[in-house]
DNA sequence: TTCGAATTCAAACGAGAGTTTGAAAAATGG
DNA sequence: CCATTTTTCAAACTCTCGTTTGAATTCGAA
């Protein structure tokens, strides 16, 4: 393997999931993506069909190597105490605040999905999300028992959310008159709390 | 008053308030705007000095507009206990989802802006999202009265965040395979259930 | 080695964006 | 009413985008 057309194909990738993790879609520019890639122009439309073929591609791999990860935890998770397992699924939710690494970057990708979702991420949406928004119903579920599926399926929401607020508007907290910065103690910080308020939520019954 | 001017001024305004509210900045082009308030093309470059002027323009009114009514209803609050006075914070959250009128209109252009944020509104957000964020920090606040500013200030993002997610996905909850339809009942019920889970989560100290 | 297929490349294309232009029209004030 | 300013208008301009083109090059198997 390794032919010298997938060298190119995986320079493509690489700085095209960059990129797209750092600005979206819409601000991502072939032109961009070709110059740190260092390939020519017309490789994108060879080896992907096009910017949108290229996307679904990134958007693949993003969304494959975040439900995986998850999943692998989902049978730790279920050894752990229900509270701890809560702390747990949040820090691994706030990581993409702390590093510029893979795991960060397809948070990133699928946090801009959230905005303005293309045709190609609704479809692999309704195909895939199911297991991963399950974990987090799994997880609300053992607190309130007796909930019924659309009440586990708000609550499972409602987290994701306690956390994205933080992902998406890190750098204007971090700015006056907010003043919260989040660096790696920040986030630990921002994590015990968050499982606090999360677990004093839930832990009342309906 | 009332010059002949100020009628294409108050077109465009109208025109593209609406438009950056359903689409965002990006996706608006000004050719959209002058066909919705029927003017001439230039007219934007004239009135407002280009499209940037004219989305400061929205933005600022958004923004006046939202500060002005939520801190209309800050004394209100003051008198209602804290459960109650939380329960109207985030009914009020989650108003965008029930109509079209003026303030979701608002609640949605600022919405936006979390997203991506521009140059004009990290401005604007600086100079004026003091008095907006301090009602959060204020009704946070009883619930934790020892808690320090820092805490706080994260309490009340955290409270933002909660809502905001439900904004913004409201589309993409509702499709398979969550199927969390949102209509005028589903947001009542959703406000009750949220109201429940943060105050359960403010309740216990730190 | 050689020939056909796969891949790379520079250049140009067409569509859509925001902006500019300069003349025409309307409004304003003396 | 006239002179001047303000406002409108259609058209063109410039820039960037994603895509296409067709020749040149490289690769891979016979």
């Amino acid at each position: 393997m390794t032919r010298p057309s997938d060298i190119t194909r995986d320079r493509i990738i690489k700085a095209a999931e960059r990129l797209f993790a750092e600005r979206g879609y819409d601000a991502t520019s072939i032109r961009a993506i070709v110059a740190k890639a260092r390939v020519n122009q017309a490789a994108i439309n060879y080896h992907f069909d096009g910017k949108d073929g290229l996307y679904r591609e990134v958007l693949r791999g993003a969304f494959r190597a975040l439900t995986e990860q998850q999943l692998e935890h989902a049978d730790e998770m279920k050894a752990m105490s229900r509270e701890a397992a809560l702390a747990e699924f949040i820090r691994r939710q706030l990581r993409p605040l702390l590093g510029r690494d893979e795991y960060s970057r397809h948070m990133r990708i699928l946090n801009w999905e959230t905005v303005r979702p293309t045709a190609v991420f609704r479809k692999l949406l309704s195909e895939e999300a199911a297991p991963f928004m399950g974990l987090a119903v799994e997880l609300v579920r053992r607190f309130q028992p007796e909930a019924d599926q659309r009440t586990l399926t708000a609550a499972a929401v409602w987290l994701v959310g306690q956390c994205s607020v933080f992902l998406r508007n890190r750098e204007q907290l971090a700015d006056p008159p907010l003043g919260l910065v989040l660096d790696e103690t920040g986030v630990e910080w921002l994590a015990q709390l968050l499982s606090r308020w999360a677990t004093g939520g839930l832990g009342r019954r309906v």
